[in-house]
DNA sequence: CCAAACCCTTACGTAAACGTTAGAGTATGG
DNA sequence: CCATACTCTAACGTTTACGTAAGGGTTTGG
């Protein structure tokens, strides 16, 4: 039922993975990822399970994980000796990170809103034709700028100089 | 009206801002950030816009910018001679951060629910009592993971070795 | 058998965003 | 006036995730 399993060589595996030939090796010096053998003349062959394995390196790293940190956790996963033990471990690795990755959508949000507000203000920008020659906009008339006050992200740069 | 601003010391403004003295003096390096003006014997005095700032540059950075983004911003800013026109650079630099962290957002927001599937996926496994010793959750009965099929961020790590 | 095209290992280079001395001057409470 | 605490400039160090040679072997099409 299992095929023997169809096995390239690096510069295959970059192509496929997307990433690099040097990016490879570099994974491997760290220890997360190992060709499935040898050639005999001493080239890496590769399987596409070493493709899924890329592909969750790259799933982790859209994370927020560092390079260090899967190392870590492969680490800590090979650590145990029992199956649903080291499922454990992968389950609680992903679950703070799941919260962490709550918290940051939070926080692009949040900042989403600001430029949110920050750009319909500019807006008014547009019409505000001053005569004052230079840098002149943060001070347009209240008129223009219906909306009560200058958000931060505007205020801030509009202020004089640096 | 305008009372004259007090000025501090760049450790004051280090604490205010909650950042290194050595941070300050980097921005200054790069040139988002100059002090209002130097003490008699040579030290930097700040005033409170400094810090606001110093606040302005860590929103940007937390969207993502890099200090050579927005030393180049700043560039671009003072490039123009009319107010409208800075404000229109800003305005579009703006407006183009936007559409990336929502982007953003929609990726986090993909892989949060990726991770979610997975932890579910998991939890089963802490009832999955295998005999066989090493790393063999992976292949629980299917009894144990009702749900459908495993979870592409488990599939890969549980396939067998690195 | 030969020349491309690949691959090997070793090792130094790079960019970002600061950290960390080092040696010397400045500010301030007592 | 003096000891401390701060600050100055200059410059080298650090980490992450690779990039980029250098000087070789290896595979493969013809």
């Amino acid at each position: 039922m299992s095929e023997t399993a169809a096995t390239f060589r690096i510069g295959e595996l970059a192509k496929k993975a997307d990433k690099t030939v040097r990016t490879i090796h570099f994974y491997e010096e760290l220890g997360l990822l190992k060709p499935a053998s040898r050639s005999p003349g001493g080239f890496r062959m590769y399987t596409t399970q070493a493709l899924d394995r890329i592909h969750w390196i790259e799933r982790l790293q859209e994370l927020g994980f560092s390079l260090t940190d899967i190392k870590q956790f492969l680490a800590d996963f090979h650590a145990h000796d029992t199956g649903p033990q080291s499922m454990e471990a992968l389950k609680s690795f992903y679950t703070e990170k799941l919260s962490e990755t709550q918290t940051a959508i939070e926080r692009l949000q949040t900042l989403a809103s600001e430029l949110t507000a920050s750009i319909s203000y500019l807006q008014a920008c547009s019409g505000c034709v001053v005569s004052d020659p230079v840098h002149a906009c943060a001070q347009c008339d209240d008129a223009q700028h219906s909306n009560s006050d200058t958000p931060r992200m505007v205020a801030t740069i509009a202020t004089r100089p640096s």
